[in-house]
DNA sequence: CCAACACTGTAACTTTATTGACAGTTTTTA
DNA sequence: TAAAAACTGTCAATAAAGTTACAGTGTTGG
């Protein structure tokens, strides 16, 4: 399936909040690439290339030890834009990022971007908001390992899915609308699949939220804030 | 302790590399502040009041939980700017900052911090690498909770501290040259000063570093390295 | 439609770290 | 200089989570 380049920046708030002039100026400089399922956008260690936009699927951020163990940092969707901390300051990516599904993302070259920025330093406090909010993320994450037990690191994470991908359906109770293995689960959280697995069944049994292959729903959300502030 | 401001700013990293009109304008509108041990500078969930530029002593940032256990997230040393993530994104304190000993800081006001950047937008690029840093190390963070095993992480630990600290004696080895109990080296790692006390006895068994009083010697460098690879 | 694959639940066993308790040492301070 | 405070080492008991293993269920693709 081709993209059209406007018709993404139409319909994608990646570029909402830019100046015309600018927004113009990426859509002559960025290319549009199409990622398989699986396809590496960037690896740890690798020099940073570019700027990502995502516009379509779904990238996984994370980050894997020796041994083959992953931290699944976060997931990115359509809208956000990865890899501007390399271009930023210079050092290697910190993360691996592979596509989750089929994805289309807008590329930034750096030198385009390095150009972009010294034609207009002004520019560079459209990624304060984004570095903010990723650093105060980075660090709500090693609050919770190092203060919290596990359960209440679970209820917090399944209550920030549901805000993101909670549904309402014609059932009872909201749907998590997306797929998430509880292996990613506990890759997000660094334990143990089986750990997960026997914590969301201890939520079931106290009737907090109603598992299904593949799919979670939440019953109860003020239990779950009750699992997080209690501990 | 009365402390001039100009001298202040000459003898410090604070403010190198900044426009001279910019420092001159700091120069009027900052105040210096004396802080006592243990003095707050700013609590988690405050909003923020202003920036922060650490000038003397050294500044605590941490974070507790309910039952108060803390977590010891970093260690700002004379030349660094804290509080600036509040002032940039306008969301409250996430982490809470305590001086050990008596500190002396430079103090922006929120409203004339407003001002500057209003009047200058092309200073948000001086607040880039410093957030970009920040990030770095919180997901450096996250990582090893996540992926490395107690040593591994305390060994990483050790040779940062190592550094930044380490200083050369008459004696063999290298002294890190910083009162840091054990107690907190366990905050900052997050886990009991028990474990940190087994490991670090582990490793002074294995002639890797020697111990005393409030003093922590690296004897090998190279083995701490090794312990950290292998995990 | 069925075989391969992906995902989940559970259990026994081991490893790792926590907690609580206490003794001993060094430093600080009154 | 004596008493208080801070810091360290160690141990036993307990708890939390990892690991290994396997059965079973649901989904997908040829």
């Amino acid at each position: 399936m081709v993209i059209d380049k406007r018709e993404i920046l139409a319909t994608n708030p990646l570029l909402s909040g830019l100046p015309a002039d600018v927004v113009e100026e990426l859509m002559a400089v960025s290319v549009v690439k199409q990622l398989a399922d699986g396809e590496c956008v960037y690896a740890q260690g690798d020099d940073g290339d570019g700027l990502f936009g995502v516009v379509q699927g779904r990238i996984r951020l994370s980050n894997s030890s020796r041994e083959g163990k992953e931290l699944l940092v976060m997931l990115v969707e359509p809208g956000d834009w990865i890899g501007e901390v390399s271009l930023l300051d210079g050092l290697p990516r910190s993360l691996d990022a592979f596509a989750m599904g089929d994805c289309a993302v807008l590329f930034l070259p750096r030198t385009r971007f390095d150009a972009l920025l010294k034609a207009k330093p002004e520019l560079y406090q459209y990624f304060i908001p984004m570095l903010c909010r990723k650093l105060r993320l980075a660090l709500s994450y090693v609050e919770g390992v190092a203060l919290f037990p596990l359960p209440a690191r679970l209820a917090q994470r399944i209550l920030e899915l549901l805000a993101f991908y909670g549904v309402n359906d014609d059932k009872p109770g909201m749907l998590i609308d997306v797929h998430l293995p509880q292996e990613d689960l506990a890759k997000m959280l660094g334990v143990s699949r089986q750990a997960i697995s026997r914590e969301l069944k201890r939520f079931e049994s106290e009737g907090i939220i109603q598992l299904a292959y593949g799919q979670l729903r939440v019953m109860d959300e003020v239990a779950l804030q009750r699992e997080l502030e209690q501990a």
